[in-house]
DNA sequence: GAGTGGTCTAGACCACCCT
DNA sequence: GGGTGGTCTAGACCACTCC
């Protein structure tokens, strides 16, 4: 449970191995020393080893290669503005570089995720468009988004690699107001497979409602990244005057 | 490495075990079957279960009570509106429960996470404030502020267990405007402790800039919660006027 | 073939709870 | 005592990569 008193041993070996390779013991882009070798040097069990590394996995500071050995990855993380997050075109220009986005899958489905209920999300089908969204060819984004069935796939094709934002805007859509939930989460089953992460990886979500000028339908849609990957920035002005809405 | 082309087992039963607490098969607050009995069922070997519902950890879905069992953890969740973070008094009404702030310790450290970076934070030591407010009296974030070394201990006590910027606001200090970085990251050691989470526990986080009127001094600060406790909400007005800035 | 790490297993031991 | 789960161990097996 909480287990024995003394220290555990994994946890011992998992905060040295973590220390080195902040301390650049270890560095970035070799591998590791073999687990056989680890175990000994620190006179535990290959198992215990293996347990110390399976828990410095989600840190993503580790990547482990079939058959070579394990890695210290580099790390190198993206920050995008909240306050144009789909406001403003220029993607590019948001995030100073170039990025990719690509659409995987489009189906009709109800939205499932129960965060969505904080923005007043519909329980009936829409259509639902998943893309991975990259910045110098890594995925940093998955998203997925839901629009009204009377957007038919056609109307999708039109959306191409664009953001939705974007290409809504082309077709003349004008949004009234963006409400927005960030939350953090482990990783679902479509982030684990786009971005290559494990079970339980942090991620950092932005769940969204673009409502249009004319009230006449909401956009909502949720992106995921992992936490090592994107962070949101916001600058508010003072607002004292305004307690409460 | 990558594993076996055939499922995991561990993996069968950590999304099997899921399902049956979503599905209210095995129901909140109460403890599941022991492992030998899920062992037996799964036709797995304990160790393997074991696995699995470590796995399963991250999610936050159980609770593991020593000596008794492993229950399926209540579920729920802050919305704290980001508007007005940091930016008006009243904190009950802002989150419309009851809160607590506890001062668990005031020390002089430097700024020690890199995300501060992006928030051109000083490398000298400052006047560190560690903070676990509490919602319903279940801790919801951890707070560690970072002010500069003028304000000496003495001013620190005045804080007490008041909100840092409503404790400064008191003192007649106004802020001009509040970066924020907000991002995810496996919990802290010390969060791990005032949450009692474990070890890759994602956690959501909200690193603060405040800069007075005056600009003689700005205020650091990392307020960190864990995934399942806490969210910030935010509505942002159509501004496409301003395609940058 | 020799090396790597991941999976799955069995078993021993410990700490905790309740009766 | 008999129940619980967590830790640590040893060993077998598999998939992968490189020589």
């Amino acid at each position: 449970m909480t287990g024995p008193i003394t220290v555990r041993l994994h946890e011992k070996v998992r905060q040295e191995i973590m220390r080195r390779v902040m301390k650049n013991k270890y560095k970035v882009g070799e591998p590791l020393p073999p687990i056989a070798a680890l175990a000994e040097e620190f006179g535990v069990s290959v198992i215990t080893i293996k347990r110390a590394l399976r828990d410095l996995q989600p840190t993503g500071i580790l990547r482990t290669v079939p058959g070579l050995g394990i890695f210290v990855r580099e790390r190198r993380r993206f920050v995008r503005d909240l306050g144009f997050c789909m406001l403003s075109s220029g993607v590019s220009e948001r995030f100073r570089h170039r990025t990719l986005s690509e659409t995987t899958s489009v189906t009709m489905e109800i939205i499932g995720d129960p965060s969505f209920s904080e923005l007043d999300a519909p329980t009936g089908k829409m259509l639902c468009i998943r893309k991975v969204i990259s910045a110098e060819d890594k995925p940093i984004l998955f998203d997925t988004s839901y629009l009204p069935l009377s957007f038919n796939d056609k109307v999708v094709d039109e959306f191409g690699d664009k953001f939705l934002s974007d290409a809504l805007r082309d077709q003349g859509r004008r949004f009234r107001k963006t409400r927005l939930l960030l939350d953090a989460a482990p990783a679902s089953e479509e982030a684990q497979q786009a971005f290559g992460i494990p079970n339980g990886y942090p991620t950092l979500r932005r769940l969204y409602k673009l409502t249009t000028v004319d009230r006449s339908f909401s956009v909502f849609g949720i992106a995921e990244s992992p936490f090592d990957r994107l962070a949101y920035s916001v600058e508010l002005g003072n607002r004292t005057s305004r307690e409460r809405s």
